[in-house]
DNA sequence: GATGAATGAGTTTTCATTCAT
DNA sequence: AATGAATGAAAACTCATTCAT
């Protein structure tokens, strides 16, 4: 039932938004009562804060074994760190689009958990290209933290617009920006 | 009393975020009542719509000057596009990331009128780099349609995590980026 | 501008009710401001009391001529004030549904100002109908007060349904009640 | 508890009218709070349908009662209608007062399904005075439809006068009213 | 594990009214 | 005569949360 509760909520905050979304809302998609859902979970802002945690927990964790593959050059890394970030909107469309707009409605003591992690990643990603820098597989003088957030900007912003359904399939979308990332980064 | 509104409300909605934030939150700081709010809007969507508009309006009129100008390369058009947007986190933080945060909270008949218009203006970048590429100055065979969602990402992005007050002024941030996608898209 | 108001808020009384109908809503169709409604009225209450007041008065004065006719017998003047309720549904028609559904929206003070005036045309039926009996116009022994509450519930409860354009001409519904008042009194 | 909501604010509707009573007086009276009453209700004015539906439902069952006996004639049936609209006052006072006072505040999909049945009610009434003519128990040629309207209006108008304390019993006036519409309507 | 009743604090919105100009 | 800005009190309604069962 927990899990239900999670999977329910999800979606309906990616529909309408947290803070449009009553619990009822969420109870009556399963057709249980309001008291169901304070059976396992203490607050609704605990179940936004359980939904980022298994969300990032999960995306980190994924990251790292990119990063531990010791034979991969830094270009191959962040090409599949872009395609890890990116490939998530057609398994984890729903999830990514609350992690990334709902961060707001989490209270302040939890918010840092979160940040923390957040910051990990980009971090991670910020490690990769430093790297390919001293390497020479990049371009000497990039100033690596924006250019960091850059490809995150490039790849999470593919959530606001991106249709599981158009004409663009999400591997040509990777290649796309993949492409344009290492040509503008690249010695 | 009018702007006065508007202004606090963008400052709030930055803050707090729009259903975060109360009207009575609003007035609350300009020290007048409900009531004057309600005199000067018909609602508080009416409000959000107006700053929309405002923004989105504005943001249009400037991006057609940089088009208007036939002396510029496409490459140089797109710089000042790019400059454009990222230079107006200085000056309109708060009403940008207002802008691209809380449009969910529009109700279906303003939402098109909105949508109408951003989409304007990504296509017309997406303009700019067809013809840049059709001219030789970008590369052959790009998909210039989901280039332009990366690009808007690279500068969106921004939004989320810029504070005016770290150590890359803005000036820094545009070349960087500038530099970036040209790179990354020139021939 | 004061006889403006009052007629139109008669049309909007009755469309929507009183309570239903807000002073923006009387000033917007005459465009002017509430400023202006205010220089000719002390209250939204006030302007009720005084349709009913013209409409009650008007009422009592009609009837005085009636019943001041020496020659009629009082079959004919209950039939002619009969006629008088009835025939008011054409030429009336809102204020009369106004005068009889919003009573209740009179403060304490104003109603019993009112009430007296309807108190008083009732009696004067009441006293029709006594002096028809006594004259032997109508059968004896009828409970007369309750009588002339009928014949009013005949009339007034016309306003209810009564369609100007149906297929009932007024004079046709005059005639009709008429004949049924009588045959239901007379000796 | 949403019986006694019912109960009450059938109560309070009747003194002081449906626009005028809020759902805060409502609740105080029976001391609980505003979010009891929406456990219940979904809205304000749903609860006025539910009191507009339950009443006209019981009442066009009982009329159903009358017309179903074979065995009496159709004075006997338009008789025992009278009677029953007329005894409602002692029962069900507040009820029927509501009902015949607010039918207004009803939305328009609502109002629809008790117009109807209202409509039944009254077909109902006029069918019996067709098929009395008919059968020579009332004068040939009568507007049956708008005698019945005239019936209506004596007895639905009582409910504006009538003190249940007062000198004229209930029973007496059912007589009268019956006396005089019968003479009315009579060969 | 789950329910159903109830709460209470807050939300947006409405509107008659006032008043300086 | 009329306006436009502002008020303040109250309205309907929402909803996360609690808790006895």
């Amino acid at each position: 039932m927990k899990e239900k509760i999670t999977t329910q909520s999800i979606i309906l905050f990616e529909k309408k938004g947290f803070s449009q979304t009553s619990i009822q809302d969420i109870v009556d998609v399963l057709e249980v009562t309001k008291g169901t859902f304070y059976y396992y979970f203490s607050s609704k802002e605990q179940l936004l804060m359980d939904i980022h945690s298994d969300y990032i927990t999960n995306l980190l964790e994924r990251q790292q074994l990119i990063l531990d593959n010791q034979d991969l050059s830094q270009k191959e890394k962040l090409s599949r760190t872009i395609r890890l970030l990116v490939t998530d909107i057609a398994d984890k469309g729903p999830s990514a689009r609350v992690f990334f707009r709902e961060v707001r409605h989490l209270a302040n003591d939890n918010i840092e958990n979160i940040k923390k992690k957040r910051d990990q990643f980009r971090l991670n990603i910020e490690k990769t290209v430093n790297e390919g820098v001293q390497q020479g597989e990049f371009r000497k003088g990039l100033r690596t933290d924006m250019i960091t957030f850059g490809i995150l900007g490039i790849t999470n912003w593919s959530y606001q617009w991106y249709k599981p359904d158009g004409e663009v399939s999400i591997d040509d979308l990777v290649e796309i920006y993949v492409d344009m990332i290492l040509k503008g980064i690249e010695q």
